[in-house]
RNA sequence: CGGGGUGUAGCGCAGCCCGGUAGCGCGCCUGGUUUGGGACCAGGAUGUCGGAGGUUCGAAUCCUCUCACCCCGACCA
């Protein structure tokens, strides 16, 4: 591609409403456009990039057996009322009427169509396994799109469904997902972990996500070095620690803490380590009064908190609600002195403490020295309900966990028969009888994959895209294309021969002034230069750099064709 | 949804407190000089000042209402 017959859009200032380094970067390199709140153009350059992506994506799956099809963004909300979503997904579900009144839904997700395609197609257990797949536009009505690209309302996805006989053919399957889902994010190359997942409202048992790990994630991982331990800290299981309680030392004392409500304060106040403190959190489920009790430095995982079946669903209690089952402003309430009508749910590393501070139920005051069994009664329930933290012991025995941060870009379900039921999906077995199918699911955020690329892959100049998604391998930079006979020829004989060897090539020939051709190739990414001047030519040489490299090298003319084609095998 | 903030040229911003009919940088157009890391000189174009209403002789500026966008908040006892 000439550059003068393509569309470059770059800016030197990015526009002040994005806020972290990818949505800036795509922004200024014109790979995107703010149409509204959480919807973008994606410009030529962007488009190249989310159609290299695409392609890997559907040769991979392609080659698992999954099946490409396309199902519509518009969908009647007779399906989704089958299945009981229209009434159960809110406000994120956009719906809208024809000009015959009737209702339709811009499609957030496909179970309901595959599964309704599905009923209407398979009779038979010789039809099956069937997985079928599709690369198509989602909308969701998120609260607040941010990020760019990476938490938009429109976005590109892939979604695969597949229907099984039985659950092993299903657990099959999902293996096979989960070398494929592997696979690609190899071939896109990009850093990325599969982790355990929490099956969230989707439902069903088995669930991984595969995460692109960055700094700016939204999701905390926990992962063991030392083993192939990983999981959602939504997940991660917090042992109780290996050590029995110890004894008590200290009598309790009431001492005062004005206006030290939070425990990092109480315990700076005190001289005492963080970890010696104790945090008790006011929940309600209906109009039943909880007090969750968490060590100062931990925090509350709220899904395993949800998952406790007294507690399900749960919410935070209000500050009137405290004063009224506690008798005590927030900031100062704890455990002790409870009446048997507040459950005392305590953490498992909460039921270890000895010697501990909480509260006071007393406006200004909290407690030290506080033990269980003498100066309270012991808690009326232990449950793991924190999120792990680095160097707790990992949940297989093998090691210590580490936490890093990463990207959402693939999650894997088993949805078993969730939706086939609901959908009376059903099909013969081998003896004749009608049998539910078993069904899995599999998702890809396309769109979002390119800003998770970005966001692991910047420098203060620019984007470093991947070779296998750049928008384009290599690009030519001739400096004075236009004054230079002898600069232009070389540039488009060199031009010509890499596109005959299949190269994605982009020919700067806008006869801009070296710089400013540097910075555009820098900024959006290309992973190649070769730049090309008349200086150099007498000498025989022109100059390569890779995008990562700090300088330019000097290769002679005859041998740049054979130099390219080591670096981007390297 | 609650709290905070911002809307002025394609992009980044100033002007607003103290009303007098809009400016800077980048980009864009023309001409010239330049040509190995975002050139220089000269000239030029571009705004219903987010929208509606009000106050006033006069509103980007003051008041009311609206819309859009951004940030923070769902670990707080």
């Amino acid at each position: 591609m000439r550059a003068t017959q393509f569309f470059l859009a770059t800016l030197k200032e990015a526009p002040s409403d994005a806020e972290i380094v990818s949505h800036k970067l795509m922004l200024r390199a014109g790979l995107i456009k703010r149409v509204a709140g959480g919807v973008y153009t994606w410009m030529p350059l962007g488009l190249r990039i989310l159609r290299k992506v695409e392609q890997i994506i559907r040769e991979e799956m392609n080659r698992a057996g999954a099946i490409e099809l396309l199902m519509p963004a518009v969908i009647p909300a007779e399906l989704w009322q089958e299945t009981g979503r229209w009434e159960q997904y809110g406000p994120e579900l956009l719906r809208f009427k024809d000009r015959h009144q009737r209702n339709f839904v811009i499609g957030p997700t496909h179970e309901e169509v595959i599964t309704d395609a599905a009923r209407r197609e398979i009779k038979s257990y010789r039809q099956l396994p069937l997985h079928l797949y599709q690369i198509q536009t989602k909308f969701r009505d998120e609260i607040r799109p941010r990020f760019g690209v990476m938490r938009g309302r429109e976005f590109l996805m892939k979604d695969g469904y597949s229907f099984h006989a039985n659950y092993e053919d299903l657990q099959r399957e999902y293996r096979n997902m989960h070398d494929t889902y592997s696979r690609i994010f190899t071939r896109l190359g990009l850093r990325f972990r599969a982790v355990a997942a929490d099956t969230g409202s989707i439902g069903g048992t088995g669930s991984h996500e595969f995460h692109v790990l960055a700094d700016s994630g939204e999701d905390a991982i926990a992962f063991c070095p030392d083993s192939d331990y990983a999981a959602n800290v939504e997940l991660a299981e917090g042992l109780a620690p290996a050590s029995p309680r110890d004894g008590h030392t200290e009598q309790m004392k009431k001492v005062a803490t004005p206006g030290k409500t939070r425990c990092e304060d109480v315990a700076t106040l005190l001289r005492l380590p963080l970890a010696k403190t104790v945090k008790a959190i006011a929940v309600m489920h209906d109009e039943q009064f909880f007090l969750l009790l968490l060590r100062g430095d931990h925090t509350l995982n709220e899904v395993k908190t949800a998952k406790l079946p007294f507690l399900n669903p749960f919410r935070f209690a209000s500050d009137e609600e405290v004063e009224r089952h506690m008798g005590c402003r927030p900031g100062y309430i704890g455990p002790v002195g409870m009446t048997k009508d507040i459950p005392i749910i305590a953490d498992r590393a909460v039921a270890q403490m000895s010697d501990f501070v909480c509260g006071a139920n007393a406006a200004g005051f909290h407690l030290t020295g506080v033990n269980w069994g003498r100066d309270l009664r012991e808690p009326d329930y232990v449950f793991d309900i924190r999120n792990v933290v680095e160097g707790d012991p990992s949940p297989d025995g093998k090691g210590f966990l580490s936490i890093c941060r990463g990207i959402e870009v693939g999650h894997i379900f088993q949805l078993r028969t969730k939706y086939s039921e609901a959908m009376k999906a059903t099909f013969l077995d081998e003896s004749g009888q009608p049998k539910i199918m078993e069904m899995g699911c599999y998702g890809i955020g396309v769109t979002r994959i390119v800003g998770a690329a970005i966001e692991q892959n910047h420098d203060e100049r620019g984007i470093i895209f991947p070779c296998a998604i750049a928008p384009f391998e290599l690009a030519i930079a001739p400096v004075g294309y236009r004054k230079s006979q002898s600069v232009q020829d070389a540039a488009n004989r060199l031009y010509k021969e890499f596109l005959a060897t299949g190269l994605d090539v982009l020919m700067d020939d806008r006869d801009e002034r070296p710089g400013v051709m540097f910075a555009d190739i820098e900024l959006i990414g290309i992973p190649h230069r070769v730049t090309i001047g008349e200086r150099g030519l007498k000498e025989g040489v022109v100059e390569y750099q890779g995008r990562r490299d700090t300088a330019a090298v000097k290769v002679p003319l005859a041998d740049i064709r054979e130099y390219i084609r080591e670096r981007r095998s390297a």
